[in-house]
RNA sequence: UGCCCGAUGGUGUAAUGGUAGCACGACCGACUCUGACUCGGUCAGUCUAGGUUCAAAUCCUAGUCGGGCAACCA
């Protein structure tokens, strides 16, 4: 952990990387370190580059630093400082470190070379002073080192052999270099740097990031809608999931914009194996079977993993009012559509086979219900002894058993698909998508009423859903979608 | 008008001098008690121009395009 900064509050930000980290299946055992740890060793350090001549006490202004660093095509000039002799650096410098300057009057710069095309190696500030309270070391120190010192020097007390980092660090790896080289530490870390990942339809840099959440366009770090590890968490992904879409998209150099339909399949793909399935109705229409004796109730045996014998079966109550996706009936039915519509034969999921016989309308014409009959033939779903076939199955509940709950449908954050290509001056928030969050109340299968916060479950033939880790509460829990399944119907029904 | 880095199907990548392969996606089909899953097929690529070589995605030169760099931030 890089705690150089003692005024950037960062103690947030580090319970949560190492959360998520272990989340994501992780373990540092006893080589959790921190930039702090190394603050008595690092200041030695800068103590050994003033004695050789590589390192001063410089007082520069802020501005009058920017000034005298040049710019892309001009050279750097001398800062005034940049002779001064070892020991009036020595003294100097031991006074920043005991508090006697005051902060921002003095740097220690490394010496190097002013009219470097990298504007890094023009005498980079190594140590500035901060008279601040550390959350790790406490008001041990007055002088704080920069990061582009702390770095290659932690790496190398450690015997870091390839130190990862991203891109935007390439340039500063000659300064990284020149430090291991001028010290001649004995452990000689790479440092290699690699592309940070962006995806279709988000943002990814933390000051965006950041933004949605001080703004309260979501509702934190871990909405589910963030692409954050603990959104996707919250969301419902898993690390397993997480892990082998980072296998796929592998490692490189260059920048790229990740397709999120490449998450998005390592998500069904893990889930699919791994997650029981259950009835749920999200949009919910009255089924009437008009031959099914009133009163009448049912245990039916559903299988709870196809994909997973070992997962079991569970029973599921069946009676004559049931409820149906209201997607699932169309009175006037398109080509190609094999759900319900007058006259046609269709299975309940794990149940019986129907058929429509009509609707009852209100004055308006609006369809109050749907109403059909049942093939007792067909019990448990079972192809009846005429071998009669349906292409349709499905999901139901029946009402007077059924649960009711929150169900939170989201949806990629942006319309947009390149958050990166924005026109000038265009805000990139003009691109929020005012559907990312529809909150529906669902019918669900009684025992789903007991899921536990965090708990996956499929609902069939609609998506993949966890029980909010926050907003549920016993007996009550709160869905959140976090993948849709894949819907060829949906991609026919739009052309 | 500088320096550094990069460029392979629509997307993400593999191939480091020797058959351009994989996954996603899209499309067509089969299967199906989830229009899911699974299976079969199809689509589609080495930024450009020179050069080196028996042979170049790979090496060299130039160009084009993209990204990065001027906090006492990380």
């Amino acid at each position: 952990m890089d705690d150089t900064n003692p005024t950037k509050e960062e103690v947030e930000y580090v319970d949560s990387i190492q959360e998520d980290v272990k989340w994501l299946g992780f373990d540092w055992g006893t080589h959790y370190y921190q930039a702090s740890d190394y603050f008595a060793r690092m200041h030695a350090d800068a103590i050994r580059l003033i004695e050789m001549g590589k390192a001063y006490v410089c007082h520069l202004t802020l501005e009058q630093m920017r000034e005298y660093r040049g710019d892309l095509v001009n050279p750097g000039k001398p800062s005034p400082s940049r002779d001064r002799s070892v020991a009036e650096n020595l003294k100097l410098f031991a006074q920043m470190t005991k508090g006697e300057l005051d902060e921002g009057s003095a740097v220690l710069r490394a010496k190097i070379d002013m009219a470097s095309p990298n504007l890094l190696m023009r005498d980079p500030v190594i140590y500035r002073i901060r008279k601040a309270s550390h959350h790790n070391t406490g008001d041990t120190w007055c002088v704080y080192p920069m990061y582009d010192y702390a770095h290659p020097l932690e790496d190398a007390y450690e015997g870091i052999t390839h130190s990862i980092c991203t891109l935007e660090f390439e340039i500063h790896r000659p300064f990284y270099d020149w430090l291991l080289r001028t010290l001649d530490t004995p452990a000689k870390p790479r440092q290699i740097e690699f592309a940070r990942l962006n995806l279709t339809y988000t943002v990814m840099s933390k000051r965006r990031l950041l933004e949605l959440v001080q703004e309260k366009r979501v509702s934190g770090w871990d909405d589910p809608r963030m692409p954050t590890v603990s959104g996707l968490r919250r969301r419902g992904v898993t690390p397993t999931s997480i892990r082998k879409f980072c296998e796929t998209i592998g490692v490189t150099k260059h920048n790229s914009l990740t397709d999120v339909a490449l998450l998005e399949h390592a998500i069904r793909d893990d889930l699919n194996k791994t997650v029981p399935r259950a009835m749920a109705v999200l949009d919910p229409i009255r089924l009437v079977i008009e031959n099914y004796p009133e009163g009448q109730v049912e245990e039916l045996e559903a299988i709870n993993n196809p994909e997973d014998p070992a997962a079991g079966s569970r029973k599921v109550p069946f009676s004559r009012n049931l409820l149906i996706e209201r997607d699932d009936f169309m009175e006037i039915p398109a080509k190609k559509y094999f759900r319900l519509t007058p006259g046609q034969e269709v299975r309940l999921r794990w149940a019986y086979f129907v058929k429509c016989t009509g609707v009852t309308k209100d004055a308006e014409g609006n369809i109050l219900e749907v109403r059909c009959t049942y093939d007792p033939a067909t019990r448990g779903g079972e192809t009846p002894p005429d071998g009669r076939k349906v292409k349709g199955t499905i999901h139901w509940i029946s009402e007077a058993h059924a649960g009711d709950v929150e169900v939170r449908l989201y949806d990629r954050l942006f319309t947009l698909e390149d958050l990166n290509s924005l026109a000038d001056g265009e805000d990139w928030r003009t691109h929020l998508n005012p559907n990312s969050l529809k909150v529906a109340r669902a019918k669900v299968e009684p025992s789903l009423l007991q899921t536990k916060p965090g708990t996956r479950v499929q609902f069939e033939r609609v998506g993949y859903f966890c029980a909010d880790t926050k907003d549920s509460t016993p007996g009550k829990p709160v869905f959140n979608r976090t993948v849709t399944l894949k819907d060829s119907w949906a991609k026919v029904v739009a052309k």
